[in-house]
DNA sequence: ACTTTTAGTGTGGATATTACACGAATCGCT
DNA sequence: AGCGATTCGTGTAATATCCACACTAAAAGT
């Protein structure tokens, strides 16, 4: 076993999948690409990860370069090294996950970056991607509906007040499914993660609904004592099941 | 934002955590190394991968050349890739775990592999490790610690026979914790993953325990419909949440 | 036959999960 | 002022799960 004759002739990049919630719908930020290959495709915001700096580190620079965002958490998913998914060589790509929303951004690609624009898709209305983005995509998609089910990540994806039909509602569209009214409202305020703003919705054409704000302090707790979150309303017969 | 000067200028590895369960402990797969940097030091099994093979490819090569292992079934964890990890240049490495019983395998290290030996250690008797693999083994043990309550795992680490006393001690190592006697039992019967042997075992000084093994098709089952286990005994109050 | 050791078994109280329906508050229209 | 349309907000009861807890059974060795 010796040193492969191609050591250090390979490259790294990293491509983000950003998803975020607006009007009632999953959407995930795209770029359009401004060079080859697969110039004028839409794809993942990603690029090489430069020779001095860490992965996480190079996933905040280019997402910021190709879209503009800042102050978003990043989360690594999963790499994916396939031969032959980039076509200048061998490229291993690491993908990393982030979950906003879309109000609070604004999309700005800068001008020396390999896109030509950013935009959001609906998840639904996405086929084809450059390179192998579908497949990174589709994965992170499937990492996201089962995170969200172990923690209360759909808050980040509302705005600053929000009712708890609209908090159903983002959980009903990340896990294209039904709840029931009832035993949402029972969960989600047994779990005292809301802050209950005593002020109402106003101007709508029906009774208004009462605002709640997300209380970041528990939350923190929450992540940090490895509290399992359970969607349910369950398929299964035996649903928890130990060993 | 142009192709960085050092574009094809980097190198990856794998590295390998593979746990066993042996003797009531659980351990983990270390090889000495037989190359600068690190000489002598121990490290696990891991190296680069060729520009020609994909990740898992190189995983399962690699693994094979360092300690003899085939047929183990390897998952992807997380990659690695802080700047000045490895003292030759920016490498990235991606990890990947397994669990298999001690057992069955013999260890073989290749003679051409940067390898000197491979050998079994027990979890706490390891403080330092080559490169950062103690951190690389610390987040795959973390990770297994998870998995093992989302996924029946526990069972590739025992024979082909066991007792249920043989299943709860596994499941109390690799949780570092107790657990009930009657609780388990129930849990785990009630899953339909064991197959009742009819069998009992011969000269204890004691009375002799049942015979299970593993039913591989359920098991199957299991993965592939999502299930949810859980350990549990809880420490909380509100175990299972929503939302 | 007695000791030692591990195997094997059941119940009840507390908590969590689910299914399910109707009055209350606002707006806009007449 | 009254009515219709719309969404908000709330409770209960049946079922399933979770967990704490203690004694008898079977074999080997003396």
């Amino acid at each position: 076993m010796t040193v492969p004759a191609d050591f250090f002739k390979s490259a790294f990049t990293v491509d983000n999948v950003i998803f975020g919630f607006d009007d009632g719908d999953l959407k995930v930020l795209l770029i359009q690409r401004a060079e080859d290959p697969f110039l004028d495709y839409w794809g993942l915001p990603g690029y090489f990860v430069n020779a001095d700096e860490g992965l996480k580190e190079a996933a905040y620079r280019v997402l910021e370069e190709m879209t503009g965002l800042t102050d978003v958490y990043l989360e690594q998913i999963k790499t994916f090294g396939k031969t032959g998914r980039h076509p200048m060589g061998r490229v291993i790509t690491v993908a990393y996950l982030s979950l906003i929303k879309v109000d609070d951004y604004l999309l700005k690609v800068k001008n020396n970056a390999v896109a030509q624009k950013a935009e959001w898709f609906s998840i639904s209305d996405i086929d084809d991607l450059a390179f192998d983005h579908k497949e990174i995509l589709d994965t992170c998609l499937d990492t996201l509906r089962r995170r969200v089910q172990q923690k209360p990540v759909g808050f980040e994806l509302l705005p600053p007040k929000f009712t708890l039909t609209e908090l159903q509602h983002l959980y009903e569209a990340i896990l294209d499914t039904e709840l029931d009214k009832r035993n949402f409202r029972k969960k989600i305020l047994s779990m005292n993660l809301l802050i209950d703003l005593d002020q109402y919705q106003e101007n709508v054409a029906h009774r208004p609904a009462k605002l709640y704000s997300f209380d970041k302090a528990r939350y923190q707790e929450f992540l940090s004592d490895g509290y399992s979150f359970d969607l349910s309303e369950n398929k299964r017969k035996s649903r928890t099941l130990q060993y």
